[in-house]
DNA sequence: CGCGCAACCTGTCTGC
DNA sequence: TGCAGACAGGTTGCGC
């Protein structure tokens, strides 16, 4: 679940509880987490240095340092990141990664399914390099328009919900935004997404951007293992339009919302609302 | 190059 | 009750 709004949400909540703190100590418990980097490798490169920032490109997390280094961290399905205060335990299951600032304070990083990663690296053009490589444009930013999108998908026949997954196309949209904001654009996921035509570009833009918008006004969707830099709950599974409604009334036409198979994931949406492709339709009959 | 899918790892739920 | 199998929000690498 940590897509683009609950990444950001903690991002927030970091922020200023770190920013000018300097790491006294640092510590991977797992190897795997940051593979192929080594533990003492990532934490002495840690021990020492100032945090300057907390950014976020996509899904990734990063910890700007002192003499530009980062800390490139990733949740995947189930990795959450903690803050607590420097009277708290941090005796937390699955915890994976730890850092203690100067103040005592501390962040970690905790992981059931052990597919988060935390890596470091030095300077700023080989972490642009890093993360250009993997992504596409912020759709939050000015510079994702119906006609960026229109440009992307040209010629494309995957499903328009798998080119949405893709990283490289457009930055920090998951399975649980992907749903929502088809749905909000009226476009079945299974369409091809080089034959949107330009009023579908522009609703799904438009959808892609209030969907994830209203995400992180929600601080984020909690199904099960999300939890905000607080430990808290996200609300925004509450708002879900679509997403793990199976059976439910679509809250636009009232039709039963229906689970289907798309970009090898489970999927939702309104039957009527979003009418399938020529193809899909063949397919079930 | 574009696309689909298995694999990474662990916990939970479903059906027999 | 026990257990095999499917499934879970993400990304990467491999094969066609």
């Amino acid at each position: 679940m940590p897509e683009l709004p609950e990444v950001e949400t903690i991002r927030r909540q970091l922020e200023p509880r770190v920013v000018g703190r300097t790491i006294a100590d640092a510590l991977v418990l797992d190897p795997l987490w940051c593979a192929p980097q080594s533990p003492a490798e990532v934490e002495e490169a840690l021990r020492g240095r100032r945090v300057e920032a907390v950014s976020r490109r996509g899904k990734y997390l990063v910890f700007e340092l002192a003499s530009e280094g980062f800390l490139v961290m990733h949740l995947r399905m189930t990795g959450n990141v903690l803050w607590i205060g420097s009277d708290e335990s941090d005796d937390r299951p699955y915890l994976r990664f730890r850092i203690v600032l100067a103040d005592g304070a501390r962040v970690l990083f905790t992981d059931v399914r052990r597919f988060g990663t935390g890596i470091v690296i030095e300077g700023r053009s080989a972490l642009d390099d890093y993360l250009d490589a993997r992504h596409g444009p912020e759709p939050l930013e000015p510079a994702f328009t119906a006609e960026a999108l229109g440009k992307a998908t040209r010629g494309r026949r995957a499903p328009i919900k798998a080119f949405l997954l893709d990283q490289r196309h457009v930055a920090g949209i998951g399975n649980i935004y992907a749903d929502e904001a088809l749905f909000r654009a009226k476009i079945h996921p299974l369409k091809p997404a080089g034959r949107l035509r330009r009023d579908e570009l522009g609703r799904l833009r438009d959808g892609i951007v209030a969907t994830l918008e209203e995400g992180i006004r929600s601080f984020g969707a909690s199904i099960d293992d999300y939890r905000d830099a607080n430990g808290d709950s996200g609300q925004m599974q509450e708002r879900f339009l679509v997403h793990l409604r199976e059976g439910e009334p679509c809250p636009r036409c009232g039709s039963a919302v229906r689970k289907l198979r798309a970009a090898g994931r489970g999927t939702y949406i309104c039957p009527k609302c979003q009418r399938a492709p020529r193809a899909a339709r063949a397919k079930v009959a």
